[in-house]
RNA sequence: GCGGGCGUGGCGGAACUGGUAGACGCGCUGGACUCAAAAUCCAGUUCUGGUGACAGAGUGCCGGUUCGAUUCCGGCCGCCCGCACCA
């Protein structure tokens, strides 16, 4: 039944209604957080976009999530902090600069402007007072601040390290801007320079940034491992050996790390890597040895490159004694698979239970003695050819250590080396070890964070003084040569020393970008503080993050950055009592779509294809009337491949709302969406749905502020369970990030509300039902303005609302209605469903027991068989076993 | 090699702690409305057989536990992701 009042003839426009609302929101400031608000704190973050220019959809996915737990929030009575920023220094914009002749300032901030623009088309419940962007002074200046607190600390350090050199571009470059050995820009083959480079001293927390992943328990697991992997802590021996004296070399001995003590009498030789200090020493009298550093240094360290290479050394002549025996002399290697950088950068090798150490003595014929045999193996026969053996067993062939277990052999060894003096300190040291490298963030760049340092020949390293902060970038650049356009900088480098007044230098490398993305999250509790980076009350209220959503390709590096950072930054007392900051964690997948080719094989944009489907399948047809094209691999949207969707051009045809309700809808957040032509259409059609739904629902309900009688129709009762149970789910939903399923549960509802009104044709709107409708359409309208904010106004005004249901309350859902007083039981026979039963919901057992038994494709299934058993499980199912 | 995850209709996916497999959406098929199209509405849509009621099979494969398994256990197969000479 519709009546005259019915909109079912208009269609919902969302290209006048959307930024109507967004008008509305922001002259209201509803979204503004305030600091001093008593209410919960509940503190939403996205992680903030790199300004590249365009919003890509991606962006949209990861926003969109993060505004529907805002808004939900916020509407369940929080004070939300909903912040969004600019990382915005960076490569690109030094690149841009490079081909555009524009300062990388002015490529940013205009990008930042069009992006912000098109944050706002999404309708996003953000509060913009708190923008900041990670190349404003304003920002830096306390990044400055913070890194002289660090340095002061001692959590910063300048240290000597190798580094990826872009002899072309002559720049340092991160291992991800190498590619198959090359620079990502200048195709000129990486090579290997060590650099005086500033590093903040992660491995300091390395104990504590492991121990703390089991604190995070709203993380996704795997995100978890991966950072303790990334951390990668062994426990370990040092021990000492000594060399033979020898007229190659001053030194005395040789300390080697190993996590397997107890396989010291299977040693057969040492090996240091080439970069040890013992190789270099040696080399010197020792051209051939030289040589074979030489050759190390070209293989590449980070290259794939690695995995084939060939176990190589060079004896180095020296000879080691045995810890056990001094008589036993081991042979001393300068090997390609030890690393100097991590352990002592060297080890004992014992062939028979280590795979690298086998395959190196196996070509250079040093053999191999096992001496852990494997359980049901006879020692004597026991042999090792290929194939090293890591597992357990029982200790062979190792004098005082025969017939130990390896766990009994590493203690045994460990004790008698941690008592036995060699000079002046015991051989052997326990020593637990980690992967984690100190954090190198010197970048030989122009467009990031200058780190305040001044260098003079006669003070040495000065920190700039707080007051002379921030450090600013000059803005008078030239970018038309490779290299670190600082550097080349006529005057900006040329300053006079802080402390005694001579002429001196600026430290003219700036900051890895990670540095701005650790700690913008705490910027944003008080972005209007100028004497400090934070305010550590502010901070302690707001964070940690109850909900960081972002990608899985930042699960360590930035993340473990962050909380690198928070810890150092509240031991130098920004931060309050703040260790984590981030609570929960939900890494979102990505946006992906077909690619489309043409017949000679070009990549054609989704804008250009019609899909046409039949029964047959899909068919792709180039718009330009040139026939069939090929529809390809589904896959992250690129420019390359050209499968991208532009989410302007997606907002202005169907709406900012239809957008968000599509990312939510087609699968679940963590894993990719497919963006298909078809499923935006659907997105469409079912918001034109819900309005003119809506519609009908308002002519018949009763007027606003009408509560539903306690005594009420079945047919009210079943529109108010309907209504109710959606309410319920769709709260877990949210609450549990499961978009995908409230999007199904708003379906459905709505599907159950269309048929009520439907069905109302016949029968008479009574009272009840007309406050049962009021009830529902006014939960259906608050329901979805977590996703679907706009048109969630537009229902809402129209239900006759004079307030905003972005500032309305959660409706309270009731739990007994929701219950019903018969249970439908499905009533299996031997495990397979053949009935469905219907009881009051209070039947005992032996009343549902006999209804089972009587009905009659029971009685069929059973074929005259008796009953055994008949299972019971209350509220669920009933299973005749016969 | 090590670590982790995932295999369910034509497609995306649902199924709470073992309890009706396929919710919801897309697509498709048929129908209504329309001069026609779009939009909208109705019905159907796991497979096989049957007009039908119904019967049988079915959650990658093989086996196990159980009254009952997509879910738990063992063994395979396939795909995806991360790390990778870390001593």
């Amino acid at each position: 039944m519709v009546d005259e009042h019915s909109m079912d003839s208009e269609r919902y426009n969302a290209r006048e209604a959307e930024p109507k609302w967004q008008a509305v929101w922001e002259e209201k400031d509803i979204f503004r957080t305030g600091n001093a608000d008593a209410r919960p704190k509940y503190y939403v973050l996205e992680m903030f976009p790199y300004p590249s220019g365009r919003i890509h959809m991606g962006h949209v996915r990861n926003y969109t999530m993060g505004d529907v737990i805002a808004r939900y929030k916020r509407a369940r009575g929080f004070n939300v902090l909903h912040p969004m920023g600019w990382d915005a220094f960076g490569m690109p914009a030094e690149n841009a600069a490079w081909h555009n002749k524009s300062h990388p300032a002015d490529w940013t901030y205009a990008n930042i402007a069009s992006m912000r623009a098109q944050l706002k088309s999404m309708g996003l419940s953000i509060d913009w007072s708190r923008e900041i962007a990670t190349c404003d002074p304003s920002y830096y200046k306390h990044q400055q601040k913070m890194f002289l607190d660090f340095l002061a600390a001692g959590l910063v350090v300048r240290k000597k390290s190798k580094v990826n050199w872009d002899p072309l571009d002559h720049t340092v470059l991160a291992n991800e801007q190498v590619i198959d050995g090359r620079g990502w820009r200048s195709g000129a083959l990486v090579e290997q320079r060590e650099l005086t480079q500033w590093f903040f001293k992660i491995t300091d927390f390395a104990e504590e940034l492991l121990g703390s992943l089991d604190t995070l328990t709203r993380w996704p697991e795997k995100v978890r491992l991966m950072q303790a992997n990334w951390i990668g802590r062994s426990e370990g021996l040092c021990v000492r050996f000594e060399l033979d004296p020898a007229p190659a070399v001053k030194a005395r001995e040789i300390e080697v790390y190993t996590t397997r003590p107890d396989t010291l009498f299977g040693a057969k030789f040492l090996a240091i890597a080439a970069d040890h200090p013992l190789a270099a020493e040696a080399a010197r009298k020792d051209p051939a040895l030289a040589a074979f550093i030489d050759d190390c240094h070209h293989g590449g360290t980070s290259l794939a490159a690695i995995e084939t290479a060939e176990k190589k050394g060079y004896d180095t002549r020296l000879k080691a004694r045995h810890p056990f025996d001094p008589e036993w002399k081991l042979p001393v290697y300068a090997a390609n698979f030890v690393l100097m950088d991590y352990g002592t950068g060297a080890i004992f090798g014992c062939p028979a239970h280590d795979q690298r150490d086998l395959e190196f003595a196996n070509a250079y014929g040093l053999g191999n003695t096992p001496v852990v045999c494997p359980p049901g193996q006879d020692p004597e026969t026991f042999e090792i050819t290929d194939t090293a053996y890591d597992g357990d067993g029982v200790l062979i062939h190792s004098r005082f250590l025969d017939g130990m277990s390896i766990a009994a052999a590493k203690e045994d060894v460990a004790r008698r080396l941690e008592g036995r003096p060699l000079g002046n300190r015991p051989q052997g040291k326990r020593e637990v070890q980690y992967r984690l490298r100190d954090w190198g963030i010197s970048r030989q760049r122009y467009w990031g964070c200058p780190i305040p340092i001044i260098h003079c020949e006669a003070c040495g390293v000065v920190p700039v003084p707080a007051a002379d902060l921030p450090v600013e970038l000059p803005k008078d650049m030239s970018f038309d040569e490779p290299g670190n356009p600082l550097a080349r900088h006529p005057a900006w480098k040329h300053v006079t020393c802080p402390k005694c007044g001579g002429a001196a230098l600026r430290e003219t490398d700036t900051m890895d970008t990670f540095v701005d993305s650790s700690w913008y999250f705490a910027r944003f509790t008080d972005p209007w503080n100028e004497a400090a980076p934070t305010t550590p009350e502010m901070v302690e209220k707001f964070l940690p993050v109850d909900q960081y959503i972002g990608g899985i390709e930042h699960a360590i590096l930035h993340l473990l950055y962050a909380r690198f950072f928070t810890r150092a930054m509240q031991a130098t007392g920004h931060v309050g009592a703040l260790k984590e900051p981030f609570a929960g964690l939900f890494t979102q997948g990505m946006v992906v779509h077909e690619t489309y080719r043409d017949a000679d094989g070009t990549w054609l944009y989704p804008a250009d294809i019609r899909i046409e489907s039949d029964a047959s399948g899909r068919h792709a047809f180039k718009l330009d009337g040139g026939g069939e094209a090929l529809i390809g691999a589904i896959e992250k949207m690129s420019k390359s491949k050209k499968n991208t969707v532009d989410p302007d051009d997606i907002i202005l045809a169907f709406g900012a709302d239809t957008a968000r309700w599509y990312v939510l809808s087609d699968s679940p957040p963590e894993r990719d969406v497919i963006w298909t032509e078809e499923g935006v259409q659907g997105a469409a059609k079912f918001v034109q749905r819900l309005w003119r739904l809506v519609g009908e629902l308002k002519g018949l309900a009763a007027p606003m502020g009408t509560l539903v009688p306690a005594d009420v129709s079945a047919e009210a009762a079943a529109i108010r369970r309907a209504a109710h149970g959606s309410l319920i789910k769709v709260e877990e939903d949210i609450e549990r990030l499961r978009f995908n399923r409230a999007v199904a549960q708003i379906h459905d509802l709505a599907n159950k509300l269309s048929a009520a009104v439907g069905d109302i044709e016949t029968a008479k709107v009574t009272p009840d039902l007309r406050a049962a409708f009021r009830e529902a359409a006014d939960m259906l309208t608050l329901m979805l303005a977590p996703m679907m904010p706009h048109l969630a106004e537009e229902c809402w005004a129209a239900l006759g609302h004079t307030d905003l249901a972005a500032q309305a309350a959660w409706p309270s859902a009731d739990r007994a209605l929701v219950v019903e007083d018969t249970i439908a039981y499905p009533v299996q026979v031997n495990g397979r469903k053949r009935a469905d039963l219907v009881v009051a919901r209070d039947a005992g057992n032996a009343a549902i027991e006999a209804a089972a038994l009587a009905l009659e494709p029971v009685r069929r299934a059973l074929e005259g068989r008796p009953v055994k058993k008949v299972i019971i499980v209350p509220q669920r199912i009933v299973n005749v076993v016969g």
